[in-house]
DNA sequence: TATCGAATGTCCAAAAGTTGGACAACCAAG
DNA sequence: CTTGGTTGTCCAACTTTTGGACATTCGATA
């Protein structure tokens, strides 16, 4: 946590000064802003790990419905950073909704500064894991797509395939090459001659 | 929804009385059980989509855990079914809590049936899309060791993975498998039997 | 059920590929 | 400067692949 950066939006000057100020101790580097409208633009240029975001802006609607809106659009980033919600106006209904739409907490005013830090440090490890299961899911598609391209190869080309893997995986050296594949040096030669990647 | 069984889960009869008759209508089934310890063995035998769980049996704690307790055994099985989570003492930490443990929502005492309805609606579609996910992870996890594997293996190993799968891809059909694989039906009849195929 | 196109099983001889062994040249590590 | 391992190249014996041919079997369908 010593280690990360935190971003906290919220359109009340003297919330977010309070904020900060427990926040600077706990957090590398402490952001704030008071206009959501710019945090695209500030987490698509800062290192961002975490955004502890306010749910209500537009003081004539207080239905949270902006934080939703602005956890969509964070949760559309390639990388995004861990968010936690907070709120006045904190009902059931809103925080079930927070955590469906992939806030990692949601924390009610008036805080309790132990707890808020407590929260957000579990966020981010909680993230942590999601971000790692996003990743494996995306390799995982892509290895299917890999898979099932390769089950249409022909002989050859699944040959010319395997062979330079094999040789990349022996970092260039033929005679081990040759060996793992279980052919003759000649034969590597031979093939690596008709594949085109030598002579 | 008309096509799932729902087990409910609350050790108050009126309550259980009630919410079967609500939900009667709109499940396949419903079963209901007051004594959460039988859990387990009614999902074990019996084929439930969803549970709706009460959080609180023992009257002198109301703090929820028992909810959760259960909630976890519940997502230890293989394969789980959805689970809404129901309280009379909800707060927002305990509604957050359930979601962050894997309750596809959280309901309060006394409920609005049409509100009841649409969220357990919500859940089986939710969950289906989760449990759907964690398949994909599972099977990635299986291709990547295979991907390791194939990496190991001898040309000859190679080729014979290669042309197996091939050949079953084609049900069977050797003139198909020689075609894709581009080399003349003989060669195909040659490596079959050298591999121990046929013969 | 008779028919016909596709698949199977088997054969052949020419062409192509694989093998182990050999040898000079090279190179990086001691 | 020696040495163990690698590279690049050659060879002749051996094996595999190839296209073509042919009779047989299979399966859909008229």
């Amino acid at each position: 946590m010593e280690n990360s950066n935190i971003l906290i939006i919220d359109d009340n000057q003297l919330v977010l000064r309070s904020l900060k100020l427990v926040l600077k101790n706990v957090f590398k580097t402490v952001t704030t802003l008071t206009d959501p409208h710019t945090i695209m633009g500030v987490l698509n240029t800062a290192n961002v790990d975490i955004v502890l975001l306010d749910m209500n802006f537009d003081s004539r609607k207080l239905d949270g419905e902006e934080g939703l809106f602005w956890l969509s659009r964070i949760n559309e980033l390639p990388k995004p950073p861990a968010v936690v919600l907070i709120t006045a106006f904190g009902d059931i209904d809103l925080a079930v909704r927070s955590v469906q739409s992939g806030a990692e907490d949601f924390v009610t005013k008036p805080w309790s500064n132990d707890v808020l830090i407590s929260k957000l440090k579990s966020a981010l490890e909680k993230h942590k894991e999601k971000m790692d299961k996003k990743v494996m899911m995306e390799r995982s598609e892509a290895l299917l797509k890999e898979m099932e391209s390769m089950q249409k190869l022909s002989l050859e080309e699944m040959e010319r395939k395997h062979i330079l893997d094999t040789v990349a995986q022996e970092g260039g050296n033929l005679v081990s090459t040759a060996s793992r594949l279980e052919i003759s040096r000649q034969t590597l030669y031979n093939k690596l001659k008709k594949y085109g990647v030598i002579n």
